[in-house]
DNA sequence: TCCAAACTGTGTCCGTCGGATACAGAGTAT
DNA sequence: ATACTCTGTATCCGACGGACACAGTTTGGA
């Protein structure tokens, strides 16, 4: 069986003898995509993707190894290209509209937040990602392990975002994490957690839908930029 | 069954009539904690954790009405009180501190990187570490939605770190997710990723331990520095 | 042209996990 | 003493991931 970094990087080549594949890497990725994205991953079982293919679950294990390098191609498959970046732009734009971007992907598909976890060996989608946001750092004189550190740094800002905001019922930012059964654990508790009591009572005023996104964004962003003008002096 | 909030803030009083319960929460959730500190949370199932207190599984469920929440038990247990700030400090050093400390909870049960995810309830353990947050920077100018989205980007900025080394095999850095087969990857694809294999190429020099957090601390600080001044002002 | 090799899809089986349910024993209030 | 309440247990079930052997299909070589 193919290995799992040559399923991510070696295009699938046709075999010499035997029957016709039925199926395609491609159509078994997207076809666990829809099931994900309709239902979530726990719900995505063998069996449950092999029935929308018209096939059954053994079938599977003819092109991948297990459930976990399916979900592998899976996230691959649903992160996609970044889009291209404006040409023109400075770094600082760049990377402002590469997060909002990531953003946007995670929400469409909020179960690539369970499945992009650890370290993993990453896939041309994935990579490119990194590629454009380290692009994006190139000329600024910062150095590679710095480059690296400012992507990762964004990437698991806009992660966590998403999955607060994924997870949450209501479509709310923060705030909403802590609405619902937090106030009920809060009252009468008011004097074992006095800030977050106050800072929650303050939050009644605006809230803002994903707020919380832009404002850690630019507090990284200004932090780098903090480093890139050390550096430049 | 008692429910989620009332397992994690309200203390179980003991029952008035019938057998003395031999097993305890807090002796639950330390046999959890015990077996996904050896082998992950993945190993540890109902049966296991019955088996180390000796008692059948099904004995568990008079106790914790499923697994998730046996899990959200072992998590607010295991992450534990935050250590108590130095009294004089500043915000930023107690925010230092607090992220660091953060840091370690996670490294010594790195399984709670996968229980802590998504919109839950908020133990009383979890809830005092965001407290401690929120109380650093009462004062500082910030509104309420301000001082959660800092202390959301921090403890999201920790638990991506804390993920990514946790995973890697050898106990390096950033750079060490993308060694190992992500240099076999990158091999004959330069000209795909040119930034990226320009920013490893760099990297070989010096690499840090945890470089990686100190690096985005030390920028999500500047950029709430750089707010907090402008607030002053 | 024929046959063996290679490859695909299928049916069947297994171990494990989370959980429901019914039941027997233990301890207390009346 | 008796009825009630609560505990721990035994048994059962459905779902899931995966192993394995087998039948059918296509192609390369004799």
């Amino acid at each position: 069986m193919r290995d799992l970094v040559t399923l991510l990087w070696e295009p699938a080549e046709p075999p010499r003898r035997g029957p016709r594949p039925t199926l395609t890497l491609a159509a078994i990725a997207g076809a666990g995509i829809a099931a994900a994205d309709a239902d979530g991953l726990a719900a995505t079982t063998m069996q449950r993707v092999a029935e929308s293919l018209g096939v059954t679950k053994m079938a599977l294990y003819r092109y991948v190894p297990g459930k976990t390098e399916l979900v592998a191609l899976m996230l691959d498959a649903a992160v996609g290209a970044p889009p291209d970046p404006v040409p023109g732009a400075g770094w600082r734009e760049t990377l402002d509209a590469w997060a909002k971007a990531l953003f946007a992907r995670f929400c469409e598909h909020p179960w690539t937040l369970e499945a992009a976890v650890g370290a993993r060996v990453l896939g041309p989608c994935e990579l490119t990602w990194l590629e454009r946001a380290v692009a994006a750092l190139t000329g600024t004189g910062l150095h590679g392990g710095e480059m690296l550190d400012v992507a990762a740094t964004l990437s698991g800002h806009v992660r966590n975002l998403a999955q607060q905001m994924s997870a949450a019922s209501a479509p709310d930012g923060l705030e909403s994490e802590l609405g619902g059964p937090m106030q009920a654990v809060l009252a009468g508790r008011e004097d074992r957690f006095p800030a977050v009591t106050a800072a929650l009572a303050s939050i009644r005023t605006a809230g803002g839908q994903d707020q919380a996104l832009d404002f850690g964004l630019a507090r990284i962003l200004d932090g780098v930029g903090m480093l890139i003008d050390s550096r430049g002096r």
